[in-house]
DNA sequence: CCCCCCCC
């Protein structure tokens, strides 16, 4: 056939807003649009059913590695497995209309075709005008004077959701806007997106005066973009927004993204204003992005950067009680509980719940819990999980990972040795903690760095012995009396307190140490205090004396 | 117009 297999017309039925399956066609050029930066980097192709051109043919932003790899050269014919369109630039002239294209096959490459099919023409931009009348519904055509308040937007919303297949549909469709294409110089748009994520409600009070806000993390097959609202509209739509649930949002400011306070691939974000329209799309199944997940193993943890962003699903394995205290620095009283998650890379990280997600976290199950978009910490060389403003916690989500992960937890994960890499060790996670004596510790030198290094040792050491202080909640641990206990029996019983302080006189302990070099007038000093202490684990050190032999005297060693 | 995201 002279076409190719191309669907010839397939360009001039989707101007229509007409839809049609898996269509054919060839691509005849590309061109790279550059964004701010690699993130908001864009391909446009020029392509042909074989009767018209069409050179307002985008790519997923989640395709652009096959155009960097150069898999869609000129020539190479592709079917296009899923693809939506969405109108830019609507104005009286008639409209423009964008296909993006979300999932392609190709089918035959390239050089093979080795030229262009047919003798396609030129597509105009202003096809047959869009039937108006027939959509009261589009947030786009309803002005925001008739559409006021909040209670209007139900009933409003029914001609989207309607029964009947196909029209309906598009014509909701037809005049969204890829998120990607938005930007402060263009007010006209509406675009069709899914609520990644979204805030609690906050206050604020500051010089400038006070107020509440909400913000939310939306997507669609384009990209993605942050969206506050402020006052009002914090109050009109927090309760209406949730997350996963789809919207037709349209009439808000345009302002450059604050890269420091998001990790949103996109150069703006928005406010919400008094003309803002939202509404709920009931029936976009199929039609938008599922929210991706980039999920890591927990073993990989380890070596990411502090303030990574990281995306993990994890069985809980153990999780605390809610802690309240008093912050040291800032005194606000705060709420917490960890979670220790593990994974098939048999390791474990804690994640750190704070407030209300602390207090309402499902401590007695064991649930799947999914993390998208978690900060990274570390303290003492560890990593540690915690949840910012755009992360997401998922309990027991229904998602073929989240079965896996407990499957493995049931079938022996649950027993498995696992590595912590939250383990404040100061060296690579896994590795179990360094043995020293005194005397090595000295050797090399601990204490002068910047940070203070941890190390465990025995007391009662061969080598030497040093002062280490011991704080409140070891104390009461090794005295086993409360430290109001002790403090009274100093005061009024002098010799039950020196009792008690005998009666762990060469006792053994196993003690992590914290060890600091810090200044007495010109003096340095090594300061030690004691971070741990457990009794010993005579097994474990066994292991450990017997290794420490066999490398000395080569016994036994293969 | 927020922008804190905590603690050891």
């Amino acid at each position: 056939m002279s076409s190719h297999g191309l669907t010839v017309g397939f360009l001039a039925e989707i101007m229509q807003g007409n839809e049609l399956q898996n269509p054919v066609v060839q691509i005849l050029g590309s061109k790279r649009i550059a964004g701010n930066g690699e993130q908001s980097e864009r391909f446009r192709l020029l392509i042909s059913d074989g009767k018209s051109l069409y050179s307002f043919a985008m790519l997923a932003t989640q395709l652009n590695d096959l155009q960097k790899q150069d898999k869609l050269p000129q020539y190479t014919i592709i079917r296009i497995d899923r693809y939506t369109t969405s109108v830019v630039n609507r104005n009286e002239k008639g409209e423009k209309r964008v296909l993006i294209i979300v999932e392609l096959t190709v089918l035959k490459e390239g050089s093979l075709v080795g030229e262009k099919i047919g003798d396609p023409q030129p597509m105009t931009d202003t096809p047959s005008q869009p039937a108006t009348t027939q959509a009261p519904a589009r947030p786009m055509d309803t002005g925001s004077n008739t559409m006021g308040n909040g209670a209007s937007y139900g009933s409003a919303n029914r001609s989207l959701s309607g029964g009947s297949a196909g029209p309906t549909q598009s014509i909701g469709d037809s005049l969204t806007h890829p998120i990607s294409s938005l930007s402060p110089y263009q007010n006209k748009w509406v675009i069709k997106a899914r609520v990644m994520s979204k805030s609690g409600i906050r206050t604020w009070s500051n010089a400038k005066g006070e107020g509440k806000l909400f913000s939310m993390d939306v997507m669609d097959e384009s990209g993605e973009i942050r969206i506050t609202a402020f006052k009002e509209q914090c109050d009109r739509y927090y309760d209406m927004i949730e997350v996963e649930k789809v919207y037709f949002i349209s009439k808000c400011q345009l302002k450059p993204a604050n890269k420091q306070y998001t990790s949103l691939k996109n150069d703006y974000e928005m406010t919400m204003t008094n003309d803002t329209i939202v509404q709920e799309c009931k029936d976009a199944d199929g039609s938008m992005p599922e929210i991706q997940y980039n999920f890591v193993p927990i073993s990989q943890i380890a070596n990411m950067e502090p303030n990574a962003m990281v995306d993990v699903i994890g069985m809980c394995k153990d999780a605390s009680d809610v802690v309240q205290f008093t912050a040291k620095t800032s005194g606000r009283e705060l709420r917490k509980r960890e979670i220790t998650l593990v994974d098939s890379s048999n390791a474990s990280v804690q994640l750190t719940l704070w407030g209300d997600d602390a207090q309402n976290f499902p401590a007695t199950t064991h649930p799947v819990v999914l993390l998208k978009g978690a900060r990274v910490s570390e303290f003492g060389g560890g990593k540690s999980l915690g949840l910012i403003g755009g992360s997401v916690m998922k309990l027991n989500p229904d998602l073929e990972m989240a079965h896996k992960v407990r499957g493995w937890f049931e079938n022996g994960g649950s027993e498995a040795s696992v590595s912590s890499v939250s383990a404040r060790t100061g060296g690579a996670a896994g590795v179990s903690t360094e043995w020293l004596s005194f005397q090595e510790a000295k050797d090399k030198n601990l204490g002068a760095g910047d940070k203070p290094d941890y190390f465990q040792m025995l007391i009662g050491d061969w080598t030497s012995n040093r002062w280490v202080t011991v704080f409140t909640e070891l104390a009461e641990e090794m005295l086993g009396k409360s430290s109001q206990e002790i403090g009274s029996s100093l005061e009024y019983q002098k010799e039950e307190a020196e009792k008690l302080f005998t009666s762990i006189s060469f006792k053994s302990f196993v003690f992590k140490l914290r060890t600091k070099v810090e200044y007495f007038g010109e003096q340095p000093r090594n300061k030690t205090s004691a971070v741990s202490v457990a009794p010993v684990n005579h097994k474990e050190y066994n292991a450990l004396l017997i290794k420490s032999i066999q490398e000395l005297t080569g016994v036994g060693k293969n």
